[in-house]
DNA sequence: GGTGGTCAAGTGGTCTGACCAGTCATGTCG
DNA sequence: CGACATGACTGGTCAGACCACTTGACCACC
């Protein structure tokens, strides 16, 4: 018997994901006045130090503008907010925003070969990628394996030794997780292709900057195109 | 006669940066804990509820992971931190960090082409780059020139319609702004190649998705080869 | 008619002090 | 020696207060 996790969920996350949840939602639309720190507080039957701290949290964001004795007011996400915001988008309020999705995978597929390019140009530490493919083939799980390829990636950015890359991956995973295992159908394609890792790995290790570009389109492409695919019947059914 | 605008920063803000600095500086290496919340308002002279927010904070962007009751820890931002906090790992203490700016400019030749091959893709929204391109032709001041870069840039990621992109950039160019001043001097070479970005704007408005790639990486990596190679020659400097 | 001054109300900014809840090291007892 | 109570310490939350600032209305003045 497995059990899940008892999440202990903070007041001021709890707060800043229903405002959060409101501002995709289109309730709060930009230019718009926050109701004030002691009036949402009261809304929300939590103190105002917790307000605060959300806010504080949002501002810090870059979701809205606070000015002293003037009312908070929200900013347009889309063009001052950063990229940690994407897990809210993908999944607000539950549902997989579709656009979001693809877009998600449109850049998994641009990046992804140029990280493994930069990884094979610099090869420096990319000597624990072989037992990271067979890690992947080793896990029977097809959540598992997602996983492993995961740490997989994780090894290539590290070798591609690029801190805006290494970050931009982390912010991407945030996103990617939490879909993970609604995924791990459409992704058992991917994650199958040993071969194609193993390539990849070897042409990363082998400093064969030519090819791990091109090996790591090839791998991550397959996938992508069914799940642009499985995107395209969903939001057909959706209509 | 201009009046700079005063800036007022927010208390925990300061001790936001403040802890994050001591972070990227490594005198809080990874798994260490951090003072409690009670001795480190007394360190830094602040209450409580200061240091809470800017901790809360931190533990939002995943710098630190925070256990009730037990101490506050420090986490492997380069493992756990998104985007976001590219603006801080770049000029930590005012001093440039050639690795991380290295990294900026890797990212921006990546990216760049293959948002500008989106935005002609779909070039759905993109009347307005012409008229962007008057503005960088327009302006005669080196910065000027780069801020309407900046804006050209803007509607190109506008018009690739992709959120995970557009969010990508919002946290480049905030890492990328505090710095456009220092760089005016070597982008210059790249915001005077009006008609690059002519050529580039008509192959986007043109919905030619093979050339505009190739015109975006032409544009942009002449800048980056200039700025490697003052990177090279700052750091043989700082030797 | 425009300028600037004054004032009150409302907002965010910060602090104090308090209590709750969870963790951990300590020391005691079996 | 080991299991276990216990107290010190940590973060979590709250209420209430005061300060700094913005806003708008009103008013006196030029």
């Amino acid at each position: 018997m497995t059990f899940a996790k008892i999440e202990r969920r903070s007041l001021p996350g709890e707060v800043y994901d229903r405002v959060l949840g409101e501002l995709v939602a289109g309730s709060l639309t930009p230019g718009q006045a926050l109701p004030s720190e002691r009036a949402l507080a009261e809304a929300l039957g939590v103190s105002r130090p917790a307000v605060r701290e959300a806010i504080g949290r949002m501002a810090h964001a870059g979701l809205v503008k606070v000015r002293q004795g003037g009312a908070t007011t929200v900013s347009d996400f889309r063009r001052t907010g950063g990229l940690d915001i994407l897990p809210h988008l993908l999944l607000p309020g539950g549902d997989l925003d579709l656009a979001v999705a693809r877009s998600i995978l449109e850049a998994r597929l641009a990046i992804g070969p140029v990280v493994a390019g930069l990884a094979a140009e610099r090869h420096g530490h990319a000597a624990a990628l072989p037992a990271a493919v067979t890690a992947i083939e080793t896990d029977t799980d097809p959540v598992g394996r997602q996983r492993q390829a995961l740490a997989f990636w994780e090894l290539v950015v590290d070798a591609a030794d690029s801190v805006a890359f290494r970050l931009m991956f982390n912010s991407l995973r945030a996103a990617y997780e939490p879909a993970l295992v609604a995924l791990s159908a459409v992704m058992a394609d991917e994650v199958d292709r040993i071969d194609a890792y193993r390539a990849l790995a070897a042409a990363i290790t082998g400093g064969d900057a030519d090819a791990a570009p091109r090996l790591a389109h090839d791998l991550l492409s397959h996938a992508t195109q069914a799940l642009l695919h499985a995107l395209d019947l969903l939001e057909g059914a959706r209509r």
